[in-house]
DNA sequence: ACGGCTTATACG
DNA sequence: TCGTATAAG
């Protein structure tokens, strides 16, 4: 639900960026004999030909409309260009929007605080450059207005067609006795414009802007006039824009709680609102989205910028409709391998361009259970600590599912009752890594060094043992019961956590595991007691402060991972300073920028390669002797610490090893979070 | 049982 | 904290 947040005192600028028909400007880019003509995006779908994604502007002046189908759109314009969205694993691949949509990030980024807000959405908080602009070069004293800032569309302006209305854009903008905030606008025009042409120069992506005092607004603005146009909302066009305004297009209203207010208080404009007091919102919404609503009556909205140029999560997911939905575990254990390995592979590509660590996983499904009562259940969700290695996602994530299977089906285990066959249907699978931090920059062979012993050959197709999964007894009856030999052929047939067996030493590296927080699979099953209380029955699981990094059988109890240094170094108000302004600033590390690069697929090239060398040939001594240098020497002791397992038996009296080590490196950051 | 796939946010 | 619900594009 949406909830109030306090107004700043004085004016903003805020701007919201959208890209018209964004996929479809991709795939034209890509192919540009498509320009011009009526486009659609469709999805891999040969059902019906498709479902539109994105249609370009041409197509819907044609009355193609999305949530068409591919055959439709054909009907209603039979030149219409479909292209198909990239499918990679048997399922839709949108990285290219992604990182279309970075490119432009990256360039909206430059002129002040930038959130994006979407793969083909940003807000933009322009209040400093446009006081900047009205102190140093207020646009009353330029000689000329950009041509593409005389074309904004300024709401509460008459409007005749001609030359005419630029005239009256130009007297606004440069008007001498405004309002201050009618001339921060001003300013605001004039930067966006700006910043719009910059970025169809640089990507050839035209998008559309809204300009106004706050994000609501401006994000009302910006869908006014498309494609690529701008309009403006001086604060005089407030309540007018509003009081007419469908209460559904407001954003967060275009759903239930829009639908509540139409039937419930019969309020059908923004304006009809401003008849209920607050209190009276209160009653029936609650406290904070009752004060909400009675703000965005008013067109106040303080949310702010977030200054945050990459995702918090990142997922893969694909739906299994009808027919196709999935009744055998091992159907389902495919299609979680290839979505954990999609996923995988955009934690790396985090990993490297950003230098983040993901430390949750979480899988949800949707289901249906067709035989007895109530079909319609909720399939539950089940997260556990994310660690980094395809196979150990695809792992956990089966894992997580039938956990959450169990849970499901309640007391009716895998056998019901008769000799009837599973009675679940999946007809959605997901697989999503959260809870991102930065990792401080100058450690870059550090994270070669992570990367390398994430991507071995998976556990069970080399033999090794399946590490510790930490599956907690009665979650791995089930899955012994369950997984088939022939699913998992290499998989160990017993059901307790399989101990570990000691690595050689060139080996060693490959079994240390990056566990970002708690044990794994936690709640991948029903929590026994057993696990709780008897946490050293399997040594790698200990309870303890959780987060570790596990060098194999030794039990580092108390032993914080490097992770948590990363935590902390994170929660540090130096560090948000750093991670807000880190765009501009980039010394030995490419953090914070967007990787404009990853267009260029001889450039991917020779970074796979790269890494596929460290991959293989890793030794420790290949850390860059001078990051390792950088970095405090609490660090680089811990380091050792797990570079080396085998050296450093975790026995006897390592002065300062475990407790102390733990202790001494919360206290060297502490002073960093005050 | 179709629109498919992602991401974000608030609440309990 | 986790898991759920809602919303948006």
């Amino acid at each position: 639900m949406p909830v109030a947040r306090p107004e700043t005192s004085d004016a903003r600028v805020i701007a919201h960026v959208d890209m018209d028909c964004f996929y479809v400007q991709v795939e034209q880019r890509k192919q540009p004999e498509l320009r011009g003509l009526p486009t659609a995006v469709v999805q891999y779908n040969e059902w019906q030909g498709g479902a539109l994604i994105a249609v370009s502007y041409e197509a819907r002046s044609c009355g193609v409309k999305r949530s068409m189908r591919g055959e439709e759109a054909k009907a209603a314009c039979p030149e219409i260009q479909l292209v198909q969205v990239p499918v990679a694993r048997g399922k839709a691949d949108l990285n290219t929007y992604r990182s279309a949509g970075s490119e432009v990030v990256s360039i909206l980024a430059q002129s002040g605080k930038c959130e994006r807000a979407s793969i083909d959405e940003v807000y933009l908080d322009l209040t400093d450059a446009a006081e900047s602009m009205l102190a140093d070069a207020p646009p009353e004293s330029l000689e000329s207005i950009d041509e593409e800032a005389l074309k904004s569309h300024i709401l509460g302006m008459s409007r005749e067609d001609g030359d005419d209305f630029k005239e009256s854009v130009r007297d606004w903008i440069c008007r001498k006795d405004a309002d201050r905030r009618d001339k921060l606008l001003g300013c605001g025009i004039i930067i966006v414009a700006e910043l719009r042409k910059q970025v169809l120069k640089e990507t050839e992506f035209s998008c559309s802007a809204g300009i106004a005092h706050n994000k609501m607004l401006a994000k009302l603005a910006s869908g006014m006039n498309k494609p690529a146009q701008q309009t403006v909302v001086p604060y005089a066009a407030v309540q007018e824009l509003l009081s007419s305004l469908p209460i559904k297009k407001m954003k967060q209203l275009g759903g239930k709680l829009g639908t509540s207010l139409q039937t419930d208080l019969g309020i059908d404009t923004v304006g009809d609102l401003l008849q209920f007091s607050e209190t009276k919102l209160q009653e029936h919404y609650g406290i904070n989205t009752g004060t909400w609503l009675w703000n965005i009556a008013r067109g106040i909205s303080g949310e702010e910028v977030q200054g945050r140029l990459l995702p918090k999560s990142h997922g893969s997911g694909k739906t299994f409709p009808g027919p196709r939905a999935l009744r055998s575990l091992s159907n389902v254990q495919h299609w979680l391998n290839q979505l954990s390995e999609e996923l995988y592979e955009r934690l790396s590509s985090d990993l490297e361009q950003n230098k983040r660590i993901a430390s949750t996983l979480t899988l949800h499904a949707s289901a249906f259970r067709s035989k007895d009562s109530d079909s319609h259940k909720k399939f539950p969700s089940k997260s556990c600590p994310l660690r980094y290695g395809v196979a150990k996602i695809q792992e956990d994530a089966f894992n997580l599912f039938q956990a959450a299977l169990r849970e499901y089906m309640g007391p009716f285990g895998p056998k019901p009752q008769g000799n009837k066959k599973e009675t679940w249907r999946i007809t959605g699978l997901s697989v999503s890594a959260s809870k991102i931090v930065d990792i401080p920059s100058g450690t870059s062979s550090i994270m070669r060094y992570f990367q390398s012993q994430t991507t071995i050959p998976s556990c069970s197709a080399s033999g090794f043992p399946q590490e510790h999964v930490a599956v907690t007894p009665s979650a791995s009856e089930s899955c012994s019961e369950q997984k088939s030999a022939e699913t998992l052929p290499a998989m160990p047939e017993e059901d307790i956590t399989v101990t570990y067996t000691s690595p050689d030493l060139d080996n060693s590296y490959r079994d240390i595991d990056i566990v970002l927080e708690k044990f794994p699979c936690q709640d991948a099953s029903c929590q026994s007691n057993e696990a709780k209380e008897f946490p050293t029955q399997s040594g790698t699981q200990t309870k303890t402060i959780g987060r570790k990094i596990n060098n194999s059988k030794e039990k580092n109890r108390g032993m914080p991972s490097i992770v948590d240094i990363f935590k902390n170094y994170n929660a540090s108000p130096q560090a948000k300073e750093e991670t807000q302004e880190d765009s501009t600033v980039s010394l030995t590390s490419n953090r914070g920028n967007l990787s404009s690069s990853t267009n260029h697929s001889s450039e991917v090239n020779q970074e796979v390669e790269d890494r596929r060398d460290t991959e293989w040939g890793y030794k420790v001594g290949e850390i860059d002797q001078s990051v390792f240098d950088e970095l405090p020497y609490e660090i680089q002791r811990e380091l050792r610490s797990f570079l080396r397992p085998n050296k450093r038996p975790n026995s006897g009296k390592s002065k300062s090893g475990d407790g102390s080590a733990s202790s001494s490196i919360a206290h060297y950051f502490q002073p960093l979070k005050r």
